[in-house]
Parts: structure tokens; C-alpha cells; sequence
DNA sequence: GTATTATTTAATAGACCTATTAAATAGATC
DNA sequence: GATCTATTTAATAGGTCTATTAAATAATAC
């Protein structure tokens, strides 16, 4: 591995890659140790179990999962540009961690208990996008702009439709046969018409 | 388990329940021998290997995964009934099978060479699907009744806007700690939210 | 340069896993 | 009821996995 950092982190960036490619039970710190380039049993000396390895690494990645819907708001804009740019960050976010939510989804779906770590390492945030986002919501169906929804609606059109092509990478790509360059062409289209869907999807 | 069943459906319906539950490789053919009430060679004399297991179950539910999407068109409907009927009768398939999504693709993606079975199964499903719809769609652009915009982006709008509830299950339960009848009534009106954005969010 | 601490490895215990084999039991056939 | 076939089990080979321990090496301090 990258012979300028120190075994901790190669050994954190190894899991990193295994653990989202193949996910955590099919993983073992055999093969992490491997790929890092040292013995198995440093593994375990710097991270003691298989479980707090993985919670070691996926603590930051969930923050920044939410962080993404927390986008600060221009009051500059309109409504309308300010959740085309909220959409679009979220988006943008997905595409720089594109394994994260089948890893998170099948993880939390077949260990729950492990929600306990995600629980915490969300703490009030995802309160804090709703109610931010709420306040303009309600503003503008107030104004007559936007027709009767909840807030979790929206929130829920938002994160399905920006979600699914990278739910979908690998048999897309298998199915379809696209190269690379046309799959990132086609995401950013998919970026514009989730955008447009719901700007269109949400008026009276 | 089940007495008046045969051994080999009992198998075959504790793998199903423990591979939805806890994934492929987190569950072992011991697991599954104990949840049937059998010794674990039984496992294998039934279904040889692991694998075979897996794919005797799988090749059935990706069958209905992309029927569902085939539902015939009535024509004595209008495109706009139509449209919502599909949606629906997709929307419902996932009700009936809810931990399906999440295990399809971790499966497919934590393990691609997986993808040979699923293709097989789909055949030339995928195809039907797209093109019947394609027509209906650009006659509907053709009339001025729906924007610019290709049958797969109208696909996977569809696709994105049903699953999302079905992939947050547990999650989402955990966190809102919503009972099992609000849930309920919760995928009712999503069901409806997904009809009510895409009738709405493809209008010119 | 020796002592002290941190990093790394080799070796291994103990558990569990898949798959196979041979033997036992049950069911069907004559 | 004996024979043949299908089902089921016990036993186990051979492997891998996690986690620990003790020993070796490297780094740092004195």
C-alpha cells in the first residue's frame, strides 16, 4: 500500500474499500490485512474487533450522508433555486460516495442493532434538515406555489430519486453495457430530471 | 417447521426467510438446517451447495421483481389511468415482498458475477417493459400531453419513488419509532405521493 | 548503547463453516 | 417379509475465520 502513511490508516482505507465493495460479512480481517500489506493480527491490534473496525469507518461517512440534506440555505434565492440546489448537493454527494447507501441500507437492514452507532452518529440532525426545509415549505404552499405536502414527502421524493441510480450501478452497467463516459453523462442528466420531477411534481 | 410440508420446501422456505433476514453470507447452512428442524447434510442432498440454494430462490422473485412492471394496459383507460395503475400495481408487488430490494442489490452489487442468474431470469423482460411503454409515452409527447423526456427516465422515476420505503424499513421504523399500523397507513399515502409527483412532475 | 515503548509478526486456540461419506431409517414394491 | 429406493442422520475432513499471546523488530528516550 502507500508506503508514506502509517499501517493504521492503510489498514482503515483497505477495510474501507472491502467492506463497500463486498460488504461486512463476506470481509474478513484476513483479507484486509492483505490487501493493507501486513499481518493479520495488526488488524486487531489497532482496532480490536472486526465490529469496531467497521464502526470506526462508517460513524464519519453516515455525518456526512446527512450533512448533505443540511446545505445552508441563500435567502437570496427563490424557493424554487434554493431546492434545485439542495437536490443537486445531495446528488453531488452520492456521486463522490457511490457504494455508501447499498452498504448502509443492507447493513442496517440484516444487523438493526447496529443502528444504535448510526442513531448516534446522527443525533438531531435529520431534525434539524426537516424543520429548516419545513418552514419554506409551508411558506410557499401558504403562498399558494406548492400543493398540500408534508415536509417527510418531499424529503422522501428527494433522497428515492436521487438514491437509485447509484442503488443500481453495477447491474445497470452490467445490463446496459454503457461505458464509463456514457454512465457519467447519463448521472448527470438523471441529476436535471430528478430536479426537474420534482420542481414540476410539487406544484398545484 | 411446517409437518405436513416435505423437507425440501421446509429448507427451501427457512433459506428464503434467513437470506431476506441476514443476507447470503451471513448465513450458514447450519442456520438454515436448524431453522427447518433437519440435520444440515439435508441442506446439501436437496440443493448441493450454497450457492444453488440461493439461486433456486432468487431466479423466482426477480421473475415477479420485473413482471410487475408488465401489468397490461387497459385501453379503455386514459394514459394518465393507465400510468397510475402501473405505478400502483408496481408499488405493490414490493408491499408484498419488502426485504426483496435490499438483498437484490447487495447481492448483485456485493457480488456481480451473480448477475449471469439474473439476467437468465429476466430474459427479455426488461425490453417489454421499456417498449410497450415507450409507445404510449411519445404518443402522449406527441400530443403535448407530457414533456420531453425518454421511457427510461420515466422507468426509473417510477422505480426510485416505490423502493425507497421498502430499502428504509428498518431504519426508518427504528428511528420514528412509528407502530406497525402507522407504517402501514404511511406506505398507503406514499403510494398515492408517488402517483400524485410523477402524474404532476411530467406534464410540460 | 541500553532501557523503554510502540509496532509488527508468527503461531495458535477455538469456533464455525461447507461439503462429503457412510451408515441408519423410513417408504414403496414385489 | 425381503428388496430396493428415498430420505435423513452422524461423523468428519479440510478449510477459514476471529481473536489472543508471546516473541521479534523498530523507534524513541535517556
Amino acid at each position: 500500500m502507500k508506503e508514506d502513511k502509517n499501517m493504521e490508516e492503510v489498514i482503515l482505507e483497505s477495510a474501507t474499500e472491502l467492506f463497500l465493495k463486498k460488504g461486512f460479512a463476506a470481509t474478513s480481517t484476513t483479507e484486509i490485512a492483505r490487501h493493507a500489506g501486513c499481518n493479520q493480527a495488526l488488524v486487531h491490534y489497532y482496532y480490536r474487533t472486526k465490529d469496531k473496525l467497521f464502526e470506526a469507518i462508517f460513524e464519519n461517512k453516515i455525518k456526512k450522508f446527512v450533512q448533505s440534506l443540511l446545505v445552508g440555505f441563500d435567502e437570496g434565492l427563490t424557493f424554487e433555486e434554493r431546492l434545485a440546489y439542495k437536490i443537486g448537493s445531495h446528488f453531488d454527494m452520492l456521486a463522490e460516495n457511490p457504494k455508501l447507501p447499498v452498504l448502509l441500507f443492507s447493513e442496517i437492514s440484516t444487523n438493526p442493532q447496529r443502528l444504535e452507532l448510526f442513531k448516534e452518529a446522527l443525533k438531531d440532525r435529520p431534525q434539524k434538515v426537516l424543520s429548516s426545509l419545513n418552514v419554506d415549505l409551508q411558506r410557499e404552499i401558504a403562498k399558494g406555489n406548492v400543493r398540500q405536502m408534508t415536509v417527510y414527502d418531499l424529503i422522501l421524493d428527494i433522497i428515492s430519486l436521487n438514491i437509485i441510480m447509484f442503488l443500481m450501478e453495477t447491474p445497470f452497467k452490467a445490463i446496459t453495457k454503457m461505458s464509463e463516459e456514457d454512465y457519467k453523462d447519463l448521472l448527470e442528466r438523471r441529476k436535471e430530471e430528478n430536479i426537474t420531477l420534482i420542481l414540476n411534481g410539487i406544484k398545484p
